[in-house]
DNA sequence: AATTATAACTAACAGCATTAGTTTTATCAA
DNA sequence: TTGATAAAACTAATGCTGTTAGTTATAATT
């Protein structure tokens, strides 16, 4: 109840409470205010363990990323070929939805061109270039539709969530489709 | 200088200045105080011709919404199949990139359930299955590839905003390379 | 000409992030 | 064992935000 308690406070338990925070009641109710009061300390304290808001932000979006990455990662073991694409793709879904919080936080840090945060996503495009390889794309090709899938991705899930698709139509269905149909476009000239 | 001015000012004037705002600061920049600056009135003022923040919000969602709607119709006068599913697609991301602004605004609105906003938002959908037509799917088909779609064509605007596509590799190139290649998939065989 | 409704205003408040300065205590060196 | 240091909490205060209440001047209407 004082100051300088006898086990400090560590920065993965701030995030743990930030991230339940986010997924539980949105990103705009993870307030300084309202973190605080989740790990029973004062706004303040906070500054002890991160410089601002905007820190925060940045922090819990590469924290966010890494979950992602490791989720994805577990999805593509044992497989390959359009099973290892619809295996991530699914994943990829799967976490959006169950973690919206930790998931919009991943796109939330002040600046996304910093460099840190850059590093992180670059495992992710990393992963997915490696399972494309199996298609043995010519020249840029693989890039581009390493774009595309991460524009599918990104775009099916921020539509998901903000209830972008209305209509009484199976989701799971719906990426099943997509993702074979980009699959098989990008195949064939 | 006092109450009751001459002329009243418009809710277009008002979402029009802050559809600037949000152009050229970002959307987080739309406060009730730099919005009431701009317009030359008290921040309380704006409270006769929108009910708060939240009201402003959906309104904005709106308003870009039809401003898009708008510049998605024109790209598909005289055109059809492939070249109508291209323009649309270049128009999407060309609108997003122009007005990046008015654009996320476009997917924050308080609650997008609401009647209003799906209804403004069903016009892009009723469009875009039009264009679809052409290439005669099946049954549920031409719904899931209007998901399809959509997700492509906001996450690539998304993630090209957000610094997600950090690789030196032409934008415009990836969006027909991904469009091509989803039209295909999407063609039945 | 008198009334009414509108759209501005001022004043005040709660909640937010943030800064400055303080205090307690765990850790480490002498 | 003791003394110094640094860490991590604290209180207090500031300026910004959205918001509400109540006021006032004027345009529009009767």
């Amino acid at each position: 109840m004082s100051p300088r308690p006898k086990v400090a406070l560590e920065l993965i338990e701030i995030l743990d409470a930030a991230a339940e925070i986010a997924d539980q009641f949105g990103t705009q109710e993870v307030t300084l205010a309202n973190l605080a009061k989740k790990l029973g300390i004062r706004p303040p304290s906070l500054y002890n363990h991160f410089d601002g808001l905007g820190d925060l932000r940045k922090k819990m979006a590469i924290y966010g990323i890494e979950r992602l990455y490791e989720v994805l990662a577990q999805a593509a073991i044992g497989v390959a070929g359009d099973e290892a694409v619809m295996a991530i793709s699914k994943a990829y879904v799967h976490f959006a939805r169950e973690h919206p919080g930790i998931y919009e936080a991943t796109l939330m840090a002040p600046n996304m061109e910093d460099e840190e945060v850059q590093l992180t996503g670059s495992k992710i495009v990393d992963l997915t270039v490696r399972i494309l390889q199996a298609y043995r794309l010519e020249g840029e090709t693989a890039l581009h539709a390493v774009r595309g899938f991460r524009s599918i991705l990104h775009g099916f899930s921020s539509l998901e969530k903000s209830g972008g698709f209305k209509m009484a139509l199976n989701l799971d269905e719906s990426l099943e489709i997509i993702i074979k149909a980009f699959i098989n476009g990008i195949r064939k000239n």
